[in-house]
DNA sequence: CTCCTTATGATACTCAGTATCAACTAATCA
DNA sequence: TGATTAGTTGATACTGAGTATCATAAGGAG
């Protein structure tokens, strides 16, 4: 888990100016344990400190995306949440109902990987596993109101 | 491969109505074999139908992936493509440089999933696995330009 | 052919994200 | 410490995807 002062640091490094807004998005940003939207951000801060742009914190999202701080979602809607990158390689499973997210570990897509650089040709950079279901709480409820 | 005219049949059969601006975006929906976008299908309609609204694209598009003849794809602009769903099941990998697709079968994910349903107590009902990387025209590309 | 219901397209709107640019300020150097 | 300068900010206006509304049009059952 990397602290404020250690990612600030990091962008000090990379020739980027450490600011005020930036360091309050950092610090808030550190502090989700679940996916957030640029406009989460934006909206928490502005009650904080109200002359912070909606530009800063698209802008710094995008650094702190570069930077490997956070990752990029996607979300059903089509809009962009984060999630704070943690060390190991992590997925999540949204519920289609309630929209509540989990997070998982070891993904052991390494043979698939293989297979489908074999069959396409493309050399394999990235992947994103998306799933998508009923949480616990709400298959309970489906079963409720199932018809 | 489905026909328009089945799928317009399914249409029907579900109490919708088969009209003009259906039978077009079905028809050419059906002829594409990469990923689209609404806009895509409202710009090559309009030139054929001028009279075509943006709206009834949307509108149709997501009717036809309620019938399940096409899927939602997340793009990585954030913005939503859609591909004609075949037999099998298919994902697609994604070239970080010129945007080219390619589409894999055969993502033997059930054991993954079957461990992932376990760790976060969903019940998984659909997944999306996305891949990006480099596409075999781009690899000679960026090994010529690599620093 | 008539009638009723669904679908359409024009319009205006929302919402996420981007471009622009003058004003500001962090960090470096003297 | 103070001057300098290049990176950063926030206001504003914009773009582009997608949605809501609503009067009009038209499919299809009878």
């Amino acid at each position: 888990m990397r602290t404020a002062e250690a990612i600030l640091e990091t962008m000090h490094e990379r020739g980027c100016r450490v600011t005020g807004p930036r360091r309050a998005i950092v610090e808030f940003v550190l502090e989700q344990c679940e996916p957030f939207s640029a406009e989460d951000v934006f909206r928490a801060l502005r009650r904080v400190q109200p002359t912070i742009g909606r530009a800063t914190v698209f802008r710094t999202l995008d650094l702190l995306a570069e930077l490997g701080v956070v990752e990029r979602v996607h979300h059903p809607s089509g809009t962009h949440r984060y999630v704070v990158s943690s060390d190991g390689h992590r997925h999540h499973v949204v519920c289609v109902r309630c929209g509540r997210v989990a997070a998982f570990s070891g993904c052991n897509l390494e043979p698939i990987l293989a297979s489908i650089a074999d069959q396409t040709r493309f050399r394999i950079l990235d992947h994103w596993l998306e799933l998508s279901g009923l949480c616990q709480a709400c298959q309970g409820e489906t079963m409720a109101v199932s018809r």
